[in-house]
DNA sequence: CTGTTAGCGCGTTCAT
DNA sequence: ATGAACGCGCTAACAG
């Protein structure tokens, strides 16, 4: 009834369990002969191997803990796209947990996937409790930090300076000839990495000599339905402003929406520039203007390196997939 | 060095093994002043249970494996923000596997994921190889079949009716008025969902004595650049037509992107209809007219059926997310 | 190249 | 209300 273990396939291949073992994991020389009776054995009985006695006798497992703050935002989809990506063909498994923004969350869900000796953990950012820091540092599993590169990480950070994406986004308007720069953005508490490319831009302007003219934050998540309100909204007390800064393409989707809906000329009356390089923004009767943030690279780019080698670094690695400007129609 | 283990806790609060364990599962009747204790210890310690060791004496696991056929269809991430959400509050964690729409690579993540001997499987429409079939058939574990319907599954199917969905278009748009209907799709072997769609389109139109006035289908998956260029190509050989249904949502955004670049009225000219109800279409100047297909329902409702049951019913449970018109401005 | 011997850390069963 | 003994199915270390 109960499903066939090592020690079925042992007598039946008239082996040792220790062989059959060696057989499956591939591990040492096998007489070529045994090597096809074990498989036989195996293939008739349907033997399917206990991840979980495998996993205690050898307290190491097979398994990437992930850890996103969010399913709704497209971003992080694509992160675990790139995940999976780096993650086929070898015999891992990713373990998903989603902390809504939280890190109490993931402090929790850090210790759980902890539970299962991973061979890795993948999380964001450099926020963390002091406790899942703690337990992050103690633990000997590779550790990799995404998205975010301004910071000191555990073991492992992949991504880009947002920082400097800010900095470039002003750069870019600044060298088109656009003054009076407005900025829409969503909640930064949700989403530090939107600051981070706030103040960037803040900082590009300021050192040629601007200011942003008008800002116009929601307190919700990113959304395209958020961008064209907020956009509205904030063309309705500042009219002089002649480009939109947004805190990411959803948000400067949604943007240029309103600019359809109430007739305004981009960019001739109104630039628009966002950040990301989403498809849907390519995809507009005029390509957005924006930052392709590499998404799916950060993924594949984490897991491969957190395979590579199962001990840490000595010193903690900064891998920089940085980012280009799509310069598009919009700005 | 290693981390601690039942037993260092278990001398630490001066209890046996047994009464920690029983703490932690919260079993049985444990007086206050020893659960304190015990308590204290697994706080001091920094203590983290084996999953592997609980899971293989207890030959179960808190694991969720869930399978899905790609995670570049926004509909695939919504269906496991679903499943997060069912799986919210409980101790469950999700194992994710990505088929790319390849029967051969599912058949190999059951196998992978039984190997976990988890709580369920959650999987994708009936399609699967035969020896995944007897996998999943002889296992124990439950088995959600998830997005469609029209099928009996294995224990439990949740989704809905694509054939259904397909001839609701139909009346729709015959009630509309629309007589000269044309078909935009991308490719149906990655996407037997979409053809049921459409077998329920060509159904309704013929049951009002109409057919389909011309089609034309793209070799990959479907994306808002492959409508965009697909309605294009279409309308160069079909002048007359009056509406347009597209195999989803995507494929429509990038068909009315077409109309706004080439200047087509919409839905006077020509009318466009989707399917998915995704938020882009409902942010365009004109909200999409589409089917909503409820997603995040379909992964929340099959992890809380299969929760609640850790026995397989004797019967296999369909359950009906159902679907609803969006009546949009487009058709 | 293969077998033997010992656990891995926990849950289960039976006592008390 | 708590403890003792056993074994889950596998891998590791050492023989040979």
């Amino acid at each position: 009834m109960s499903s066939p273990t090592l020690a079925d396939v042992a007598s039946l291949a008239d082996v040792s369990e220790n062989t059959v073992s060696r057989v499956i994991r591939d591990k040492g020389y096998i007489a070529p002969a045994t090597r096809k009776r074990v498989n036989e054995a195996i293939r008739k009985l349907g033997y399917v191997p206990n991840r979980a006695a495998g996993s205690l006798a050898s307290s190491s497992s097979a398994i990437i803990g992930v850890i996103l703050p969010s399913m709704s935002n497209i971003v992080f989809p694509e992160v675990l796209r790139g995940i999976h990506a780096g993650l086929a063909g070898t015999h891992y498994q990713p373990m998903i947990g989603v902390t809504d923004y939280d890190l109490k969350k993931e402090e929790s869900l850090i210790s759980s996937l902890l539970a299962w000796k991973p061979a890795a953990i993948i999380t964001t950012g450099c926020e963390h409790t002091a406790a899942a820091r703690r337990m992050l540092k103690n633990s000997t599993v590779r550790v990799g930090e995404l998205m975010d590169i301004d910071h000191r990480p555990i073991d492992l950070a992949v991504g880009l300076s947002h920082l400097e994406a800010g900095r470039s986004a002003a750069r870019h308007l600044i060298g088109r000839g656009y003054a009076k720069i407005g900025y829409v953005g969503h909640d930064w508490n949700a989403d530090k990495r939107a600051h981070a490319r706030y103040l960037g831009l803040v900082e590009g302007l300021r050192q040629a000599g601007l200011v942003l003219s008008e800002e116009n934050r929601t307190n919700g998540p990113s959304s395209t339905l958020a961008g064209k309100a907020a956009l509205a909204e904030l063309l309705s007390r500042a009219k002089t402003i002649d480009a939109v800064v947004f805190s990411n393409d959803d948000m400067a989707v949604g943007g240029y929406m309103h600019c359809m809906a109430a007739e305004i000329a981009v960019p001739e009356t109104l630039a628009l520039f966002g950040f990301n390089g989403l498809e849907i923004g390519q995809t507009l009767p005029k390509p957005l203007s924006t930052i392709l943030s590499n998404r799916f690279a950060i993924g594949k780019t984490a897991v491969e390196l957190l395979l590579a080698n199962s001990e840490r670094n000595k010193k903690p690695q900064i891998v920089d997939t940085g980012f280009s400007i799509l310069e598009g129609s919009t700005a």
